[in-house]
DNA sequence: TCCGAACCTGGAATCGGTCTAAATTGTTGA
DNA sequence: TCAACAATTTAGACCGATTCCAGGTTCGGA
């Protein structure tokens, strides 16, 4: 349980957080390997299966913090249910409306022109950017 | 209970859909004005309100029969809650995180480079564009 | 080691939405 | 016109996803 951890623990440390058991398990689980997009009822049950006794509710509230601490992002392009991304560089998104799969790709690559002025001099956060495909 | 009705009546009829009371009251409210994004719950109080007696249940069923039908489209932003806008038109969305208010503007000026194809062959449906601003 | 704050937990509660079975209402053909 | 039947509406049960809550646990500094 020491392995590539003082990483995470940097992070969360930074972010306020206690780097506790059940945090490490679930960054560990959403770290380790390549990028992945995952939602709170299936993390919850990779932790299960991982031997990594988290509840329900710490796996929400744990999915926020690391939203919050800058360590997921967050995509909404399912009603009803939310889905988090671990990829944290510019990226957009393609979205199979068949199977419900998430897809990124490249932001660097996408040129976009002619936006209008964000209306009442509100300041642009983020560009999403969701290619429906079937 | 007439007076620019038939047009609605026509579409309704078009797309296989009884003009029923129902369906003719929440009509007049999303299309007598101009255009508009309204959830389901706040529909169904309006349509109170006015006096048109509809179960929040046929509100929901309304909405997505509009949307089969063409006369309404489907906005995901927010999480947990569709949006049904009015607007037909070839158009992408501000959407303020703040106030969770969508405003709309045309995609006619808008240009978007650098794509990449479709993965597995797929034919992309529709490209939505949401810059959310603060 | 001790203590307070941060954290975790199960279970209840909430929320947006869907389903169901029965009652009602359009529509159509005689 | 009216019977008959399918389409529609409805109240209320139900659902999955998520949040809330109150009480027990754990972390980390002094």
């Amino acid at each position: 349980m020491d392995t590539g951890d003082s990483d995470i623990r940097m992070r969360l440390r930074g972010a306020g957080l206690r780097p506790t058991r059940q945090r490490l398990g679930l960054a560990r689980l959403l770290f380790a390997g390549p990028d992945r997009h995952v939602r709170a009822e299936e993390l919850s049950r990779e932790a299960r299966e991982a031997g990594v006794r988290v509840s329900l509710a710490t796996v929400y509230n744990t999915l926020h913090q690391f939203v919050d601490a800058g360590l997921l992002r967050r995509v909404d392009v399912e009603p009803g249910r939310a889905c988090f991304d671990t990829n944290l560089s510019r990226h957009h998104h393609f979205y199979d409306t068949g199977t419900n799969e998430l897809i990124d790709f490249d932001a660097e690559d996408v040129g976009i022109t002619g936006l209008p002025e964000a209306p009442g001099g509100k300041t642009v956060e983020r560009i999403d950017l969701v290619v429906r495909i079937r």
